[in-house]
DNA sequence: GTTCTTCCCTAACAAGTGTTTGGTAGGTTA
DNA sequence: TAACCTACCAAACACTTGTTAGGGAAGAAC
């Protein structure tokens, strides 16, 4: 019972203000850009003083960082579950598109970010789960394609990097205008999406 | 001959150095975002200090502004020539895409930084041209695609304004990852976009 | 040879940055 | 009632930021 080892509630589990708070990190930062904003524009929004979040969390840093993991947590329950279905190429590369677009629909500030600061977050050691994600992806994505290729299901002829850039910026950059509750269900982007990814926007003689 | 009104070089024609020292400050600011790079960081790449960048320039948001319209003003000038020719929808898009490719091979940094920070910029009057330049385009790409679906030469069967961001989005995120001098050409890049977006990766029956 | 211009340096400035420290109101527990 | 914990505030900290003022070296102009 010496030394009571002040706790702090960042190691404990999180709690719901935690939760909040979070969320409306992830939302400045994603309008903003993480760098722009400032600790005292979050407390703003939050309703405090800047000193005050850190009773919540180590740094502005560690904000982004657990911003970051959950989004890709979640992302990843939803991909394997995706890929231990074992579907064929079309249905999988459909699935993961429908699974992505789901994501963006429940995480878009978190998906907003990612897309705007990953690049440069990498470099960092602190943000080296961003490149094992990032490799996972390619791998998951880039297998799909090829089984479909040798399945004869997508094209041969298509440079299968390109393709796969191709397909991954296409769903990914819809973040940067995609707003929640619009017309589009994230189900209904999916399928537009699909069928242009697919078949094309030409039309077939 | 009273008040020799010191002419400072900003307001001349843009000497060979001003234009080298825009082209450093593209790469930093593409490569680590325009709030992340500091004007000493700039002069660090130009092998100058930080105070001398005033010398050429009012300021480092003048830099960014400079650096933009530079981007935007040739990027027009090679839309323009594309849609004065009157060419057919299909002809018009695909000569629009791999402009556009050519435009990223140019002005790769400025591309970057346009895609990362026009957003946040558009709300500053200052860069109220990246709004007008945005509408322009919109009503460029937009129209072709229309033109397409009454020619019956694009399908009936998509939502147009869902098209128009499929086909800019996949264009103009490929700054992200394309270095000049790599394995494909803009054209050749700009080929197999078009093969992808016009006639889909799936195999046709 | 003197003056002028170009281009940069040195040194500082004020404002804004993330973060820390100590305190405190209000509820919960003993 | 007393001790304690939670969630915040108030005020400051060291540092970085964009920017400015004055000066000086090297060459061009006269």
């Amino acid at each position: 019972m010496l030394v009571p080892t002040k706790k702090k509630p960042q190691v404990t589990a999180a709690p719901a203000r935690r939760r909040e708070l979070l969320d409306t990190a992830a939302e400045v930062f994603a309008e903003q850009g993480y760098n722009a904003t400032t600790v005292r524009k979050i407390a703003d929004h939050a309703g405090m003083l800047a000193g005050s979040l850190y009773y919540h969390f180590d740094s502005k840093e560690s904000m982004l960082e657990e911003i970051l993991r959950t989004f890709l947590d979640e992302l990843w329950d939803g991909y394997d579950t995706v890929l231990g279905a074992e579907l064929g190429p079309r249905e999988t590369l459909a699935a993961l598109v429908t699974e992505s677009f789901r994501e963006i629909d429940r995480h878009r500030a978190a998906v907003a970010i990612y897309q705007k600061e990953s690049k440069q977050l990498v470099a960092q050691e602190r943000f080296a789960f961003l490149a094992e994600s990032q490799l996972r992806f390619e791998k998951a994505w880039l297998s799909t394609l090829e089984r479909g290729v040798t399945d004869r299901v997508f094209r041969t002829d298509l440079d299968i990097r390109l393709a796969y850039r191709f397909v991954r910026d296409t769903v990914w950059v819809a973040a940067s205008w995609y707003r929640p509750g619009g017309q589009h269900s994230p189900e209904e982007i999916a399928r537009q999406y699909l069928s242009m990814v697919l078949d094309g926007i030409a039309v077939r003689e």
